[in-house]
DNA sequence: CGACTGGTTGAGTGGTCTCAAGTCCTGTGG
DNA sequence: CCACAGGACTTGAGACCACTCAACCAGTCG
């Protein structure tokens, strides 16, 4: 019910079993993640009801306080993972790219969404059965290993996150985002310019940054001036990551406003 | 050698067998943590090499950057798990009780420490041997689950956290703080009324809520005044925990207080 | 053409920080 | 017993960063 929530069904979900074999192998045989090393026999199971589907730019793939039917893969596409404040700022907590799994620590932990996933552009995105999957985890013996070292990744991350955004001021948190933004959709070109190859939003930006929209505009404008970054139609171009680096990293107070 | 940093080796250490069983018996019968539900066997493989000791108050039992020997878990005492920001003005991330694990993520993840692990109070502790752990994390059918879940816990009390830390004011994070203290170390009074049973500097409580010293003791010098909370010594006594609730606008999980 | 969305910039406000000057408390040594 | 040092805590004053509010511009879509 949550797949059916933005896009029609697919127009093939009837056919039986040629068109549920099809699903199958792309999500198996496309995928990037963990799951290409699973064994025949575990990859039969977990590919009992998975699904492929496509969406849009700026569609939900789950939403906060819903109840997980299963754990999605992004297969191609990008998302961002938030959560809602309860004055209406969202704030992102997470970047996802293919290869990504979504979705997996409510499948874990048996609670509901506590974020909200949408796409960032169009994507496609596999869907596993909880049923399937947690059958899966049961039997095989690389994924419950793998979990335990990517939730561990997972919450250092958030610590260390905690930590930039209660300590740093607006303009580190900034730069900071585009660091981050660098390492999850950056494309190095020549001269060590990077391209951070996603259309965001200023107020995603502002979103992802933990400022107000006015803040992230005045500081990227404020960078573009210094040319540390240069905008080409709404994607970013970094210009000099080390400024970036040494900005988001710098102690709080230490910074001229020049 | 992190053991015996802040504590002398225990003067039993070299009497062999017997002494070794001793310091079995309490990292095990006298644990409230998961390893009470191991079998016989598996309990053997993870009490090899384990340590029981008491550390003072203010004791570090592991720093940010070392690596880790092993897993701790508090027996008896209090403690900050808190991260050093790059100004120095440290944040603390959690806080243990007994029966609480310390450390498992670093070894879970191979990696160095990212936090360090200080005593609120006087505190026994116990030390298991990564091999040993490791091991028995192997053989066990309990242990992956229940870390996994834990793992997904803490992931989520981090993202959450993160959101009160970005959106809320400081008048918010510290009511937010003093909530977090009642479900850590709450113990119910008479009329509704909750003892925070724990000794905390006015530094500390500003350390949880990511504000400046001064701030945490204005706010908390305004909360009495309205006669939400009263001090007791170094502990506080939370009147209105209701109030406390409603001002925080946290989504506490409203835990009983013993 | 107007409505609408996304982006930009300005002005003003206020919350939180810094700095500084105290006060209270506790332990120590004369 | 007092004197005193040093730490924890408290309070005040001022600065400043980031927020809110508001106006405006540039596209785009109907």
């Amino acid at each position: 019910m949550i797949l059916s929530r933005n896009q029609p069904a697919s127009p093939c979900d009837f056919k039986g079993f040629f068109v549920y074999s099809f699903f199958r192998r792309e999500c198996m045989e496309e995928t990037k993640n963990i799951f290409r090393f699973l064994s025949p026999h575990e990859k039969t199971a977990l590919l009992v009801g998975s699904q492929s589907k496509n969406y849009d730019r700026a569609k939900t793939v789950f939403r906060e306080g819903e109840t997980p039917t299963g754990i999605f893969s992004l297969q191609t596409g990008k998302v961002k993972i938030f959560k809602m404040g309860n004055d209406g700022q969202q704030q992102i907590v997470r970047l996802a790219k293919p290869g990504d799994l979504l979705g997996y620590r409510a499948i874990l932990s048996g609670e509901d969404y506590n974020a909200t996933a949408e796409t960032l552009e169009s994507s496609t995105i596999c869907h596993y059965r909880k049923d399937s999957f947690l059958k899966t985890l049961n039997i095989s013996a690389v994924l419950k290993p793998h979990f335990l070292e990517h939730l561990c990744a997972d919450l250092r991350f958030a610590e260390d996150r905690l930590l930039d955004f209660v300590q740093k001021p607006a303009r580190e948190r900034v730069a900071a985002t585009l660091v981050l933004l660098m390492e999850a959709y950056g494309k190095s070109l020549k001269n060590g310019q990077v391209l951070i190859d996603a259309s965001l939003s200023r107020r995603e930006i502002a979103e992802l940054s933990g400022v107000v929209l006015e803040t992230a505009v005045r500081l990227l404008a404020d960078f573009k001036e210094k040319k540390w970054v240069g905008f080409e139609g709404k994607k970013i171009i970094v210009f000099d990551k080390f400024k970036l680096l040494e900005i988001s990293d710098t102690s709080a107070h230490l910074v001229s406003w020049r």
